[in-house]
DNA sequence: CCCTGATTCGC
DNA sequence: GCGAATCAGG
């Protein structure tokens, strides 16, 4: 295999999308994930992120970590990978308390998402579902934005270290698994597991 | 062990 | 230019 145009533009694409090497190079076939980033730096795209610059590192989740941090944004970035801002979506941090500290982890994960409008087919309701109002903002935002980025894999598709979130209708053809990789030993990835894994005080106090 | 990107260097 | 091997890290 080589780098034809058309390859060359899945990658810049992919890799702009914040896509890992290793899940390029299996979209692409043929070329391992060393290839993929041999590939990218030279290219000159390397880091996502500041420029002409040090590794840099901790980009693991540059969606979660622009959207957890509002970033005043002081100093302008030179011209680079150009990261989705994520919706401003009216978000009042205000009083915030800090969350994700110890986990309580007998939060029932949440079944489907509301993903647009809930839509019950027809035959019985489903399972009672977490409201928007007992997520944090930070995490609901975090998802919706992570979320473009799933793989869409489907239920076959998923394994031990595959996001199993579900998105969309499960009675229709518009249903699929978020399918990024998940959080060590968690069944999903971290964005979902922001909106699965819960402190109670958190819940509690967000609870109408 | 799973994974990530970065770097080196023979080809 | 290419990418396996290796490195450094989570």
């Amino acid at each position: 295999m080589s780098w034809t145009d058309e390859r060359v533009e899945t990658l810049k694409k992919m890799w702009a999308e914040g896509q890992s090497a290793s899940q390029i190079a299996k979209e692409l076939g043929g070329v391992t994930r060393n290839a993929v980033i041999g590939k990218v730096h030279r290219l000159g795209l390397s880091n996502r992120v500041g420029g002409a610059g040090k590794p840099d590192e901790d980009l693991a989740e540059p969606v979660a970590a622009a959207a957890a941090q509002p970033e005043p944004a002081a100093a302008p970035r030179p011209a680079a990978a150009p990261r989705p801002a994520p919706q401003p979506q009216r978000v009042e941090p205000a009083s915030e308390p800090v969350r994700a500290e110890r986990e309580e982890p007998r939060v029932a994960p949440p079944v489907p998402q509301p993903a647009r409008r809930v839509i019950v087919p027809a035959g019985q309701p489903l399972p009672p579902q977490p409201s928007a109002n007992e997520i944090s903002p930070e995490a609901l935002a975090s998802v919706r934005e992570v979320e473009k980025k799933a793989r869409r894999l489907t239920l076959m598709e998923l394994t031990e270290r595959t996001c199993k979130w579900p998105i969309g209708d499960p009675a229709t053809e518009d249903f699929w698994f978020c399918g990024l990789p998940s959080q060590a030993g968690k069944p999903y990835c971290d964005a979902h597991v922001g909106v699965a894994f819960q402190p109670m005080s958190s819940r509690r106090d967000r609870r109408r």
